[in-house]
DNA sequence: AATCAATACATAGCTAATCTATGTGTAGTC
DNA sequence: GACTACACATAGATTAGCTATGTATTGATT
């Protein structure tokens, strides 16, 4: 089954700038970064676990975010992200690049 | 050298659909599908003969391409690809993936 | 008390797409 | 004769994201 309607994998690149946004908002544990993607999105996007995390670790190393551990509002552990200064720039110009991006491509598609 | 500001690589995953499109105009041979390309985006995706004849290929294989030899307009032989029945309907569903997908992501960077 | 679903993190291994780099060869121009 | 643009092709590397799996905790249901 090749399953081209999943919900996942919807456009590769793009998974760090939905994570770094969503941190924009407040400090975040993966889980929770994850469903607030799924809904904002209306269920279009699923981020799946094996994804999420490489894509933290990835961006911590990048120095885009910094962790910590701390208590969940449910009372469980869990590692919260938080926006650096480098990650709040690295945003700016993947939205940037992004929307050029959409614009090339439609330029192309929509043309006759 | 990362070279972020890049022409190529826009959006990994369009590739198909951009020539897909390109090959509704005219059969078309390969390095004229990546002109065409990048004229009508404005320089702002170059197609590398590194992705684009893997891509053809790739196409072909899943039956969504032909191609002949044929002789360009400059007397040079050259392969022409032309788009199939099932080529188009994948157009198809490729247009409207992408633009459900540009949708959400939108969502998440809209936020507030 | 036992079981199950949801929460939460993490990694190994695979696949697929695209890139860089390289190679071949032709036609036209200077 | 040299150089540029045209034209196709492949090998090898990189990278992102996936599937699958494992650990562990909390709260609800039975």
């Amino acid at each position: 089954m090749s399953k081209k309607t999943d919900r996942a994998d919807v456009l590769p690149g793009t998974l760090d700038m939905l994570i770094l946004k969503t941190l924009t908002i407040t400090p975040m544990h993966g889980y929770g970064i994850a469903q607030h993607i799924q809904q904002v999105s209306r269920e279009a996007i699923q981020v799946e676990e094996g994804s999420l995390y490489p894509s933290l670790q990835r961006m911590q190393v990048k120095g885009w975010l910094t962790s910590e551990w701390s208590q969940s509002p449910t009372g469980r552990r869990a590692r919260y992200y938080r926006l650096t200064a480098a990650g709040k720039k690295q945003l700016g110009a993947e939205v940037a690049d992004f929307r050029k991006a959409i614009e090339a491509i439609q330029r192309v598609i929509q043309a006759v």
